[in-house]
DNA sequence: GATTTTAAATTGTGAAATACAAGTTAATAA
DNA sequence: TTATTAACTTGTATTTCACAATTTAAAATC
C-alpha cells in the first residue's frame, strides 16, 4: 500500500475512504456477513464493487472469511481485530448524523442511539465490540 | 441531498464518503484555511477537485469563508458547528491509524498523539474545538 | 447421476469521478 | 500600465462506478 503522505488520517482514508467500505464494516458489526447479506442492505452495492471490496478489505487485513461447514459454498466474513477496531469511527459518524442531520433514522440506529443515551457512548462503544468478539468465538 | 438509506453511517458517507472532503476538514483544524494553503498539502488534491468540494462543503453546510480584508481576492474558510462537530471522527481515525498501521507519522500527529496520551482523547477532543472556536472569534 | 438451485464471482458497456496540465479571471501590487 | 497572485475553469486521458447479464461451482433435488 502506498499512503498519499504520512497524516494518519489519509492513511486511514487510503484504505476505507470511499462509499463502501465502511458500509461493508457497518454491516459486519449487525450481523450481515455473506456475500448475499450484503447484496441486501438498502444502500444496494453492486455485485462488481461488492467483491472487489470484500478482496481489498481482506487483503488490508480488516476482515477475514470461514467456508459454512454445511455449504461450503458460503463465505462467512468476520472482522479482525483490526476490523472491530473501527467501531469508535462508525459509532461517532452515527452521532455526527443524528446530532447534525434532520432526517428519519433506521430503527437499528434508534435502538443504536437509546443505547448510546443509556449508557453514554464509551460504554456503548466497548460493549458492541466485546459482544462481537464473544459472538465470534461461539 | 438525497441520501442512499435511512442508515446514519451511509448518510455521513454521502456527504464526507470521498478520499478528500475529510482532508480539507483536517486542514482546517490546523490552520490551513486558503484555497493556496489547501493546494500544499502534502496529499495533493487537483484544482478542479478542490473546488469542487469547497462548493460541496459550503452548501452541506459544514464550512463557510470570509473575505481577507487586506486582500479581496482571498477567502478565509472556516469550520461552521457542522464542520467542528466532525472532529471526533477526524481523532479516531488518526487513533486507528496509530494503532494499526506500522508507518511513520507527520509531526503534527505525532504532537497530536503526545496530548491524547497526556490528557486522554475525549479532553483533546474537547479542547481541540473548543480552541479552534475561539481562535475564530478572534 | 443428471438436473436444478443457490452463493459467489465475472464480464461488458455506458456514465461518472478523478488526475493532470494548461489557461483564464479579477483583485492587488509594483 | 504591467506584473503578480489567489481563485477558478477547461480539456483530455484515465480510473472508478453503476447496471444488467452471464458464468462458475458447490449442494440439493429428482
Amino acid at each position: 500500500m502506498d499512503f498519499r503522505s504520512t497524516c494518519p488520517v489519509s492513511n486511514i482514508l487510503d484504505i476505507v475512504g470511499d462509499k463502501w467500505s465502511l458500509l461493508i464494516i457497518r454491516d459486519l458489526f449487525i450481523g450481515r456477513n455473506t456475500y448475499s447479506d450484503f447484496l441486501e442492505s438498502p444502500e444496494q452495492i453492486s455485485t462488481n464493487i461488492l467483491v472487489d471490496r470484500l478482496k481489498k478489505l481482506v487483503q488490508f487485513g480488516l476482515i477475514e472469511f470461514t467456508r459454512n461447514e454445511q455449504d461450503k459454498k458460503i463465505k462467512h466474513y468476520n472482522l479482525t481485530s483490526k476490523g472491530v477496531d473501527l467501531y469508535p469511527i462508525l459509532a461517532e459518524m452515527a452521532v455526527w448524523s443524528r446530532k447534525n442531520l434532520d432526517v428519519e433514522f433506521h430503527p437499528l440506529s434508534v435502538e443504536m442511539f437509546n443505547d448510546v443515551d443509556a449508557i453514554g457512548l464509551e460504554k456503548h462503544i466497548s460493549n458492541t465490540i466485546e459482544g462481537y468478539k464473544k459472538q465470534l468465538n461461539k
